[in-house]
DNA sequence: CGCCAGGTTGATTTCGCTCAAGCAATGTGG
DNA sequence: CCACATTGCTTGAGCGAAATCAACCTGGCG
């Protein structure tokens, strides 16, 4: 124990640090603009813990206090009505910040978050972030950057929930998994781990689960697709394509 | 004559800030929280005009140039498919900016823009916006605050779109539109002026027009509302409201 | 007056939902 | 280790809400 109490507070900020904002995570999210003081300042502000599936962070109508940074996991945030029919907006994995919507609009929650996969979570108050917010003002034009990207794609899910048939929004959502779920096997073939249930697949394009599996099944049966269980091959990339590109739904 | 340059270019600085920031338009935008010299130095780099019924601002696929400030009108911004078909995303009125999505994350105009009563129109480039958003960190928190609502709103119409019947969803946008539309009489009754056809109301809520047409006849026959052309009454507001309060769809 | 675009209404079809049953995988207690 | 619940997924049959197709108003305008 020959160390100075300097070097082991160092310690304690830099394995906190490690553990809050572990490398991947950082890199993909809005809060790598920040100095690694900084990081290490809020990491020590911040309340960390892990969560198991199942578990819910906030519900719909809850007070907003502040953020939640997801170190690692999976998040399902969704909106549900008293049927117990769901309907799945957003898909979080690590690096990726809950709530920071409905803080920055001065609202309450408008969806619930549940744990899907096992996740580590470090939640910022309101007043750390509107602190910081104002000190670093590249923060905010990340957010901002970030918050113009998902507009986007909200407007595009309500135009293809509006205007796509089920068969079309399936495919869409197939290659969007494609994008970040997918390995590519020796020979070429693409091999997806669907990271979800089918229910909230069904969910997430606004459809019934049975409706999505008679869906899966007519692109089995053409050969564009081989799904079972959580496994799922893509035969033909090019026609799962086509079946999107074409905004003709004859 | 006897007046100075000086104050002769600050006349016609004055004059073109009041063209291009209508007060009404001014306070309800984001641009609210520049100073008066800000204000002033933005609208001598603006290129202003003013557009006409049908004119198109920008279209889809267009390569993001630069906001659009609306100082005075109103504008449709719809994603259209080549069918004809087309869904309108958004109502824009005086003081709102445009394209300022696209702009912020990177990429090309997804829906175009189409002039639907005289509008007039400034618009400011890329290189003006990034330096001013670089230089005064309150405009990018406002532009945040912008997204954050936005975000919320396209969120809540994707739900919607997806879990609630037509019935539902006409009686909605009907409440929208007294928001920011009705008149009250002085019987206490509430008169709506609906800004935009019949079409783009539909598109507004991704359904046909004849769709709409029927419902409207069915809340009309229930002493709901009573529509003529443009003008639609609410007979009652209270049974209006219960059609959106409970999402239950029996 | 006739024309035409926008709006309404009617008849029919269809896509996806509902309801219900069967099935496979996983867990649990005896 | 087996009976059995339980849970998630799939399949089938029937239905219904909204789309489609088509005709017909209506009102503004040259």
């Amino acid at each position: 124990m020959g160390r100075s109490a300097e070097e082991s507070r160092a310690d304690i900020v830099g394995e906190r640090l490690g553990r809050c904002f572990p490398e991947t995570a950082l890199e993909r999210s809005e809060w790598r603009v920040l100095a690694a003081e900084e990081l290490a300042e809020l990491c020590m502000k911040a309340h960390c813990r892990a969560y198991q599936p199942g578990e819910t962070i906030f519900y719909e109508g809850d007070p907003c206090r502040g953020v939640y940074f997801l170190s690692e996991g999976l998040i399902g945030v969704r909106k549900e009505d008293p049927d117990g029919n769901s309907v799945l907006l957003h898909l979080a994995t690590g690096g990726d910040t809950l709530g920071y919507r409905p803080f920055l609009a001065g609202d309450c929650h408008q969806a619930s978050a549940e744990v899907l996969k096992a996740s580590k979570i470090c939640f910022f108050d309101a007043e750390t972030m509107g602190a910081l917010l104002h000190a670093n003002p590249d923060l905010g034009l990340e957010f901002l950057r970030r918050a113009a990207r998902e507009l986007g794609t909200a407007e595009n899910r309500f135009y293809e929930a509006v205007r796509l048939d089920l068969r079309t929004r399936v495919a869409h959502l197939l290659l969007l998994f494609k994008d970040r779920y997918a390995t590519i096997e020796a020979d070429g073939r693409v091999l997806l781990d669907l990271p979800i249930s089918r229910q909230d697949m069904a969910a997430m394009i606004g459809v019934r689960a049975e409706s999505l599996s008679r869906t899966i099944r007519t692109l089995t049966d053409d050969g564009l697709i081989d799904v079972s269980g959580h496994r799922a091959w893509i035969l033909d990339m090019d026609r799962l394509i086509a079946e999107v590109a074409p905004p003709h739904l004859h």
